[in-house]
RNA sequence: UGCCCCGUGGUGUAAUUGGCAACACGCCUGACUCUGGAUCAGGAAAGUCCAGGUUCGAACCCUGGCGGGGCAGCCA
């Protein structure tokens, strides 16, 4: 028998499941939490989002879609001295944009202030917690090292009733920040120092850009973290791996509060690293506030509204996420893989036009001085559907200074003198006198052009290479900014001697005023995405006006002939 | 010299849970091309950190090393 569609192939094509789809399949075949998956992405208001945040979006939204679970959006504002709203709009717009949509609003830890309040006190009465009257300095020093044990606080055995009316005033506000805070009852000898009865609330008299000045005393992430997963009814917390230590403390928490059946669970992955770049929000920060970048959303920068300027695509951020995989190994995953996905995205998507960014006039001596044509050409050659346009050609063009040299090596397929190449979507032309100027650079050529072979005419001539140009009068004048990467190496904060910032590369940016192109451009509006013929994708910027078309370039095109003369260079 | 986590091509992730180490990126050939793009065909590249053990059989299990990362905020 010969069941067509079920080739041994495809039956062997049964998917992988990471660790944590692993964790959950088994999670639902043996019907924890009634076989629910609810996940929940929980950025701390502090920042702007970045790739690695990205990875996390797409793995906590991802699995909700995948096992038909949900995602909640957390604000995981538990401190409001570094807390603002400003962050807030962004971490939504940054998670919209990229396609995902979370389940009901957006949820806060500090919507659970007075829940936590009331657990805190809770557990005082069990005798699970207690008020300390040292100063941050004395607490420290008595938690010990990770090689030698911590001391007991002489408040730690204050009775219940003490405790409870202390707790009560510092809510109350009747002491200054620092004077006391509340402490869980653990074990100060515990191997594991998050257990060494870590601190509960902190007293701060802060304004909170939810809550106000209703509060002054706010609970410290572990006491927040893990209750709110549960007042949220989330199966299955995901988070970075600095957070393992921590996970004894998360189920601790638990123990005190869960009555039924529902328990949410921590399991921790392997943030992503990227290859010539930094991640942490402390050094992005600093390359902001130091004006070596303009602004959070330079296009340089690798966070999320960075990556959208830049040009990058929601689709290729979630293929890009899709690829690397999840773990618990540290990574680096190197930034050509970002590119690739860009590259494969956009190469289905863009249309192609021409743009010469650095001109160089051709006269074609043969043809008539007040002529002008429309040629038509094809949009998108990857999309049929994406049609055709025409552009103009005339007497006057500029092609592009890399696309001819005077004494060419011998894998150079452009223009030099004597020589043909076909002119995209228009005729061949042959050079035939370089003009220099008085410093002897070459200044124009002067070509003749092949009447014969104009494109679509059926002409079966061949050339080696074919070149992007523009009309000279018909041209628009347009700036385009030329993005490399932001560091020479690749792990510029690997480095235990050397400050991150003596890698950067100070070709990361160049700005070119003169370039041109073809009329047809004249139309793009921001944030569209387009292919530069030969040269790379660009996408507009948004400090373009009518008058001074901006474009970034988001990534450059696969470059052979780069290729071909770097290796015979070395 | 505490506790926790992790070691598979250059990079990242797999290997139906003990059965021929695969996929992607990158790199190199070649074909094709009115984009030196895309596409297509092929290639090099790990024998799974090391040493033992269990087993017919180990990347996977056990023991011991070695290496990397994390933990001593009233940050998250």
């Amino acid at each position: 028998m010969n069941t067509t569609n079920q080739s041994p192939d495809t039956e062997k094509t049964k998917e992988s499941l990471n660790f944590i789809e692993a964790i959950i399949e088994e999670d639902i075949r043996e019907g924890r939490n009634d076989g629910k998956v609810h996940t929940r992405f929980p950025p701390e208001p502090n920042g702007y989002l970045h790739i690695g945040h990205a990875k996390s979006i797409c793995l906590n939204f991802g699995l909700a879609e995948k096992y038909h679970g949900k995602c909640n959006l957390r604000f995981d504002d538990t401190n409001p001295v570094k807390e603002e709203e400003e962050y807030v709009e962004s971490i939504k717009e940054d998670i919209h944009w990229l396609g995902f949509r979370w389940e009901g609003e957006p949820r806060y830890a500090s919507d659970y202030f007075e829940q936590l309040y009331e657990w805190a006190e809770m557990l005082i009465q069990k005798g699970l917690a207690y008020v300390d009257d040292q100063p941050a300095a004395v607490i420290a020093a008595q938690r010990g090292t990770p090689t030698e044990p911590g001391i007991i606080s002489p408040y730690r055995n204050r009775t219940m009733e003490e405790n409870l009316q202390l707790f009560r005033e510092m809510r109350e506000g009747k002491y200054r920040d620092g004077e006391k805070v509340l402490r869980a009852k653990i074990d100060m000898s515990s191997p594991n120092m998050h257990m060494r009865d870590p601190v509960m609330y902190r007293i701060l008299h802060e304004h909170h850009h939810r809550t106000g000045n209703k509060w002054c005393i706010y609970p410290m992430y572990d006491f927040a973290h893990g209750q709110s997963d549960y007042i949220e009814g989330i199966t299955h917390s995901v988070c970075t791996l600095e957070f393992e230590v921590h996970r004894p403390l998360y189920d601790w928490f638990l123990d005190q509060i869960v009555t039924g059946p529902y328990r949410p669970r921590q399991i921790e992955f392997a943030r992503l690293n990227l290859s010539y770049t930094v991640m942490s929000k402390r050094k992005l920060l600093e390359l902001v506030e130091k004006k070596i970048v303009n602004g959070w959303d330079d296009p340089r920068m690798p966070t999320i509204s960075g990556l959208r300027r830049r040009g990058y695509t929601p689709d290729s951020i979630r293929n890009f996420a899709d690829r690397i995989g999840v773990a618990k190994r540290d990574n680096v995953i190197d930034v050509a893989l970002l590119e690739h996905a860009v590259r494969e995205d956009l190469n289905k998507t863009a249309l192609r036009y021409m743009v010469v960014l650095k001109p160089l006039k051709v006269t074609l001596t043969n043809y008539p001085e007040d002529q002008t044509e429309q040629l038509e050409t094809i949009n998108n050659p990857e999309d049929p559907e994406a049609g055709t346009r025409t552009v103009p050609f005339a007497r006057e063009l500029y092609i592009e200074q890399d696309d001819f040299m005077e004494d060419p090596p011998k894998k150079f397929f452009r223009l030099a003198p004597g020589r043909e190449v076909r002119l995209k979507s228009a005729y061949i032309i042959k050079c035939e006198e370089v003009v220099k100027n008085d410093r002897g650079e070459i200044f124009e050529l002067k070509c003749t052009y092949d009447p014969e072979t104009r494109s679509g005419s059926g002409a079966t001539r061949k050339v080696k290479g074919t070149l992007h140009w523009v009309s000279a009068s018909h041209a628009l004048d347009v700036e385009v900014r030329l993005y490399d990467r932001l560091f020479n190496d690749p792990d510029p904060a690997g480095h235990k001697d050397k400050d991150f910032k003596e890698f950067l590369n100070p070709d990361s940016l160049k700005i070119l005023k003169d370039c041109k192109a073809e009329p047809a451009l004249a139309t793009a509006k921001k944030g569209d995405h387009y292919q530069f013929q030969r040269i790379g994708y660009f996408t507009v910027d948004p400090d373009s006006t009518e008058n001074h078309p901006v474009f970034n370039r988001t990534v450059p095109l696969r470059d052979a002939w780069a290729r071909i003369s770097k290796n015979s260079n070395r």
